[in-house]
DNA sequence: TGGTTATTTGGCTATTTTGCCAAATAGGCT
DNA sequence: AGCCTATTTGGCAAAATAGCCAAATAACCA
């Protein structure tokens, strides 16, 4: 066991997790399984300044997990990354084993 | 498209993420995939403070990602979310497809 | 050109995270 | 008991992150 030498391969997938680990854009990321959308629809839906937005948006692109698409007055996000779904069931298997063990407390 | 609906679910999965969104405590998880460590082992393979490594490791704990196992002198920590290599093979499936893109702007 | 909408960027403050040291806790050994 | 090893916890300073406002940029339309 030794990390340094993998310390860079962590690095590098450590600031893929970290770009979705925030709420917000975790949730983003999980809208555009469906489909592109464009920040303004994101701004609606999120009630956060457009600003606060586009960062987060600008945060999973750096990360390489959404791509862009400039048509007109607007820009659109898309997905890159298929396995998002796969990805968030492993989360939420996380999250049903802890919500089991805290039901086992109760018998 | 409604955040506030969603907002505790993405908020709960975020805290997951989050606890593996950093390069040492990544590591750690990944390397619990061969089976239980002892707190000194990882102190001994990363070469930082033992106090940084537990604090780590008590995050993972936390975020119900690891368990705990004290025996005798030492405290094992295990892994028990069992998908943690799919989970991470998509992390790496975005790196891939950076290095690919990357490579294209040489042809 | 001037106005309007959509988005990004710079700057600032508040909050969170990180990692070290020192001290506390715990188990084993003599 | 006294000592040693292993681990956790408290506290602190440095670094990173988040989110707002204001200003800059860009594309459309009249």
């Amino acid at each position: 066991m030794n990390y340094e030498r993998d310390k860079l391969k962590s690095e590098a997938k450590a600031k893929i997790l970290k770009a979705l680990a925030h709420p917000t854009r975790l949730w983003m990321a999980e809208q555009l399984v469906n489909g592109e959308r464009c920040v303004c629809e994101f701004t609606d839906a999120i009630g956060a300044d457009f600003s606060t937005v586009s960062k987060h948006l600008s945060v999973l692109k750096n990360a390489g997990i959404v791509g862009v698409d400039k048509r007109g007055n607007k820009v659109f996000y898309t997905l890159k990354v298929p396995c998002l779904l796969n990805f968030i069931g492993c989360v939420e298997a996380v999250i049903e084993a802890q919500l089991n063990e805290q039901a086992e407390l109760f018998n």
